[in-house]
DNA sequence: TTGTACGCGTTATCAA
DNA sequence: TTGATAACGCGTACAA
């Protein structure tokens, strides 16, 4: 403080509080080089002791904090991970971001959160993005797939760690076994005797057996069963966007004994609905699976039969994986496990 | 082009895709000064339509993204807005942020979201890391209230809207009359007959008075109109922890009429569950009534009569309220409006 | 033990 | 219409 021209001493009076203040200037209040207060801030040994109190009570009194984006910049390295997914009223995509958020604050990583939309033009913009906010890497439920995607992903020079879909086999991921997950759905759907099984949901028109969306390898696993099954009849597919002819296509009257199985919970949860308004008894007129076990159910009656896996468990899984990248370990894909959750409904 | 080195166009061949490019390099390959590629790039009008097209040429095929760290530390902007909520699975902060965050692309801003948990010091230290970001402006629903706290927020030289629970008076937010709601509740209950009204919420022990939190202000509402109302008793409170009490709190045999009163849907259907395992029918033994109007009460029977409010409509004006701010235009708070949507449980 | 000076990638202000 | 150069705030190798 000694040092400290009257100028400065007016600085430190007035502008604590007011503007956020910079080594420079803490530099200038002490006496010594910008080089003395970072080595004092970051605690680096080559520094004389009294000089290092000097400068970090003159700091604290300044309440000073380092600019993120300046250090960023000359650093390369933001303690930062992106993390990019569709839309967060979505109960597996917000129970995801809080863990891995509470797993990173752990750690002291910050998290750059960014929501896709599902939008693919936007999901390559958001990435490139990140990119150039030198974040450490990026944890990443994609809305693209395939090869180019995966060209791309690489040409980002920062540790990815896929969840949900797959962008390609190859590619580090996270998450579950969506196919064998609905083929054991529709195997336990049988096993209640159920002898037709209805399917429910997005886009089912624009379904691609080669694609490695979860969406998609759920419809996979629904197929290839019902192809495999041969009591079970030819599979019915219905979209979500036409709800409401769910009622014609059960066609009550004269159906073997129907489930509808539901590529997710949300879709269950509105056809379970569109049945009671109708009077329609589950599961006695009719079975309704579901698949997520999300939160909500808990409040459902009746209780809906559903698959259920480890959100949170992906969650850190990916977590730690990308951490392990980012300190330059290799690390491979992972599948959690699944289980039937068996409820009331089928 | 034709300016370009042997090593240059080297570059330009094998480093496109690979690591990302500067301007300077654009700069090298075009036989032009950083200061006519950046003319070219922010299309100003200082430049020769020649070289700019050129430049721009270069850019493209090279896929040149500009550096938002280095961009937003040298212009002290960032075209961001922090965001900062308590928490995503509660839905309406996973709603307000999916507004927010649409809004915002619309006016081609960035949003940098964060997690408070509700944790106070959590809460400040973000704050302070956005400013070290230079983002251009903050939604925040506030965990901190009081004069202090205020005092910080002025500190901080960025626009900021509060959106929920209010900071102090002075400051610009955005919400809803929590406690004129919670009395419509009170007086509505009435209406129906009810005679005695229990409250249900979070750390009804701490409640504070004097504390602009939404809780606190839902809490004061329903105390100050049992108070004004005396055929209706002395308040009764319990707390979300002890949920449990609720059926002893009730002793439904010699008990006048009673409703059981939320602080949110959350608490109602969480009592939702408790009562229908006990055989308890609603509305005949006991009424419930919530507050919020959480999108999943579609799926609930029987109907929960609650309270709504629109929260896409606060995410959309705290976003317009924070750009009329940043743009330097003064803005005041605004209370939006709520109602009360009639179910089946009271 | 300390200070200097350059680099991070862009923007902006001068001269030329 | 251009180019050189100083910010932006911090990290760091190197010299002292």
């Amino acid at each position: 403080l000694v040092h400290a021209t009257l100028a400065q001493a007016l600085l430190l009076e007035t502008r604590s509080y007011v503007l956020s203040i910079k080594i420079k200037e803490i530099a200038g209040l002490c006496g010594v080089s910008v080089g003395t207060v970072d080595r004092a801030l970051h605690n680096r040994p080559e520094i004389n002791a009294e000089t290092k109190e000097k400068v970090l009570s003159i700091a604290r009194k300044l309440k000073y904090r380092p600019h993120h984006l300046a250090s960023s910049l000359a650093k390369g390295s933001s303690m930062t991970i992106g993390v990019l997914v569709y839309d967060l009223r979505n109960y597996f995509f917000s129970q995801l971001v809080e863990v891995i958020e509470a797993k990173a604050m752990e750690q002291n990583y910050y998290v750059n959160l960014m929501l896709s939309h599902g939008d693919r033009k936007q999901e390559i913009d958001y990435l490139d993005h990140m990119r150039s906010l030198n974040v450490d890497g990026i944890i990443l439920v994609a809305a693209n797939t395939g090869a180019e995607f995966d060209k791309h992903l690489n040409s980002i020079k920062t540790p990815i760690v896929t969840v949900g879909n797959r962008v390609s086999k190859r590619r580090v991921w996270v998450g579950l076994n969506d196919r064998k997950a609905m083929r054991d759905a529709v195997l336990f759907i049988c096993s209640k005797g159920y002898r037709r099984i209805i399917y429910v949901g997005p886009q089912i028109a624009a379904y691609d057996p080669k694609s490695l969306l979860t969406t998609d390898q759920r419809l996979l696993g629904y197929r290839e069963s019902l192809m495999e099954n041969s009591k079970l009849g030819s599979p019915r597919l219905v979209d979500r966007s036409e709800m409401d002819r769910i009622l014609d296509v059960l066609c009550l009257s004269d159906s073997p004994r129907t489930c509808i199985l539901c590529s997710a919970d949300i879709e269950a949860l509105e056809i379970l609905k569109v049945l009671k308004e109708n009077g329609i008894d589950i599961p006695r007129h009719v079975g309704l699976m579901g698949f997520d076990n999300i939160d909500v159910l808990r409040y459902i009656t009746p209780r809906l039969t559903t698959v259920a896996y480890p959100i949170s468990g992906i969650g850190e899984t990916a977590f730690k994986y990308l951490i392990e990248q980012i300190k330059g370990n290799p690390v491979q894909s992972i599948t959690l496990g699944h289980r039937i959750i068996e409820g009331e409904s089928v």
